[in-house]
RNA sequence: CGGGUUGUGGCUCAGCUUGGUAGAGCGCUGCGUUCGGGACGCAGAGGUCGGGAGUUCAAAUCUCCCCAACCCGACCA
């Protein structure tokens, strides 16, 4: 194509709306542009980089044995009530009235249409099977942000497994995971797994596939000694034990005036340091009020309260709900000898004791609290937030967390769709088994996104071949030197039939805009062609990562051209 | 949904405190000069000042309501 008829709106200033790198560039260099929050359009070069990036993941789907389905974007209710999603998905997922007053939703992701689709499998031997698409989905996101990073509308391919039993289920993950890793290689993506929580997937248990990036929305614990990594959501760190404080063994009340806070009862004469302290949280869960006990000095990780009582709906609970249900406000709170209210509590206070903890009156705190003997404790779990310097669980080193993009996700899913839609197959004995079921998500345009976060520089984008939206551009210095434009031409002929995906910039501008657009478009190799360079017989090769120039015999860039592009294609294979 | 910020031409922003003819840079159009890293001169086009109501002789500016976008938190590919 031809740079002078295409519309690229490059723009020299950032907008002023855009935080995240990928989403300065994706709009300054004429990728996208906003209709409205969490909505976005994708103009020609954008449009050119994503299918290139949806392709990929095509084709590593299709190596593994993946089909490819379209369906609706638009379910009708009854589907989702089936699967009981219609109530848990809550307000994340659009949802409209037809005429004839029939609830319908937008999907957000589609086991419940592939489920009722694998209802025609009838035997075993029909076994595995593995569906996907590429599709649009829709959530009613409470916060786009960071340009395509986090969208209400959005392409993501989805897969989806259905296997005999659970070691089939096993090898479609594998596989699933290995095409993952090809495609983030291939997308030039420092991709890694680690484990997860599932969240309202449900079912058990999932691998994220992980960018780090400032833009990130995750924290991810990282052992920089072994191959320990794991959403802070899930990941556990071993913790030193504590010596017991010096105390008494029996309950004593005591008054602590004004003192509302850990740290303020850690420097109270006669409290204690924050590590023998036990934080009461008062949680409302599904509109059940709940007591969570930590370590003083430990955080509340949510995901893993929501993961450990399978609640959709958690908060904190009003003053007013506190005061009724323990009598006092926040900063006297403990569940000594609650029993009225289900209490849950972190591994982390398992066989403590000589304890502080509030006394569910306001000024006055418990000492001698004994874990085992004064909490009636209904549930332990992992609870706690790792925070970094923690030693790792595995090695013992110092756990870094880094901020991740969230570029991929894998689940085992289980029945619970099977079970629910009845998806069953008669087996070998002749038993009705019901379909054990995987998904598999990769977000494109995220994807796209991610790819820039990690690849760019001051000038722009610095996209890989796999998926710079052009592969090479002709610059042409002075457009209205016939030779120029001729031998241009004729380079321009030659690339095209070797299929390479080549801009030609005719545009009559000064060459330092040319220059600009170029590398602020991430186009990987850029070949000029001046009046003095051909004189001598010579064109420039410039790549885009290192903007090293160099002069290539005008006979022969052509050819010098068309091996890096290939090259530069079988990034990851 | 809670907290914060911002809405002025295609883009970046000034003007608002202290009400009085709507501005700059970039971009765009024309002409000329220039021509290997975002040129220069001259002449132009382009704005319901987010929307509505109010106060006032007079509102971009003051008041109220609404809307939208962005950022920080709770959610996800």
């Amino acid at each position: 194509m031809r740079w002078s008829t295409l519309f690229i709106p490059t723009l020299r200033d950032t907008p002023g709306d855009a935080e995240a790198v990928s989403h300065q560039l994706l709009v300054r260099a004429g990728y996208i542009r906003q209709l409205h929050a969490g909505h976005y359009s994708l103009l020609p070069l954008g449009l050119r980089s994503h299918t290139k990036v949806a392709n990929i993941v095509r084709q590593e789907m299709d190596a593994i044995g993946a089909q490819e389905f379209v369906h609706p974007a638009m379910h009708p209710a009854s589907l989702w009530q089936q699967s009981g999603r219609w109530e848990t998905m809550g307000q994340e997922m659009f949802r409209l009235v037809d005429r004839k007053g029939a609830d319908l939703a937008l999907g957000m992701t589609h086991e419940e249409v592939f489920t009722l689709l694998s209802k025609e499998l009838g035997s075993y031997k029909q076994l595995p099977q593995m569906w996907y698409q590429v599709q649009t989905k829709f959530r009613d996101e409470p916060r786009p942000k960071a340009g395509l990073l986090r969208v209400r509308e959005f392409d993501m391919k989805d897969s989806y497994s259905f296997d005999i039993d659970d070691a089939g289920l096993d090898l479609s993950f594998q596989k699933h995971h290995d095409a993952y890793v090809r495609i983030f290689a291939r997308l030039g993506l420092p991709a890694f797994p680690v484990v997860a929580s599932s969240g309202a997937m449900g079912g058990g248990s999932s691998l994220e596939f992980m960018v780090p990036s400032p833009a990130g929305e995750d924290d991810v614990a990282m052992c920089p000694n072994c191959d320990y990594r794991a959403n802070v959501e899930r990941a556990t760190s071993a913790l030193p034990d504590v010596a017991p404080k010096d105390g008494p063994d029996e309950l004593e009340r005591f008054a602590t005036p004004g003192i509302v806070t850990i740290a303020a009862l850690a420097k109270f004469e006669g409290g204690a340091g924050a590590i023998h302290q036990i934080k009461t949280l008062v949680m409302v869960l599904d509109g059940t009020v709940t007591l969570v006990c930590l370590r003083g000095d430990h955080q509340l990780n949510l995901q893993k309260l929501q993961d450990a009582t399978g609640a959709i709906d958690i908060r904190p609970a009003e003053e007013a709900e506190t005061v009724a249900a323990l009598g006092a406000k926040p900063g006297s709170l403990g569940a000594v000898n609650v029993s009225h209210l289900r209490v849950i509590a972190d591994e982390a206070l398992r066989g403590r004791y000589h304890m502080t903890t509030g006394a569910n009156e306001d000024g006055w705190h418990w000492r001698g609290v004994s874990v085992d003997r004064d909490l009636h404790v209904a549930q332990w779990t992992d609870l706690r937030e790792v925070t970094k310097g923690e030693p790792c669980i595995n090695c013992g080193a110092k756990l870094d967390i880094a901020k991740c993009i969230e570029v991929g996700h894998i689940f085992k899913l289980g029945t619970k769709y099977s079970d629910a839609l009845g998806a069953s197959v008669l087996d070998a004995d002749g038993v009705l088994k019901p379909l054990i079921m995987g998904c598999y998500g990769i977000g494109i345009g995220r994807n796209l996104a991610a790819v820039i976060e990690s690849h760019h520089d001051e000038k722009g984008m610095v996209l890989p071949v796999t998926i710079a939206p052009y592969e090479a551009v002709i610059t042409v210095v002075k457009v209205d030197d016939a030779e120029s434009m001729r031998i241009a031409e004729s380079l321009y002929d030659e690339l095209r039939s070797e299929g390479i995906d080549v801009l030609l910039d005719d545009r009559d501008e000064r060459p330092g805009v040319k220059f600009a657009d170029a590398e602020l478009v991430g186009i990987p190799f850029r070949i000029t062609l001046g009046p003095k360079g051909l004189a001598n017989g010579m064109a420039e090769f410039t790549p885009r990562e290192t903007r090293q120039s160099a002069d290539v015999a005008v006979g022969e860039v052509g050819r010098y051209t068309i091996e890096l592009v290939h090259e530069g294609r079988r990034l990851g294979r």
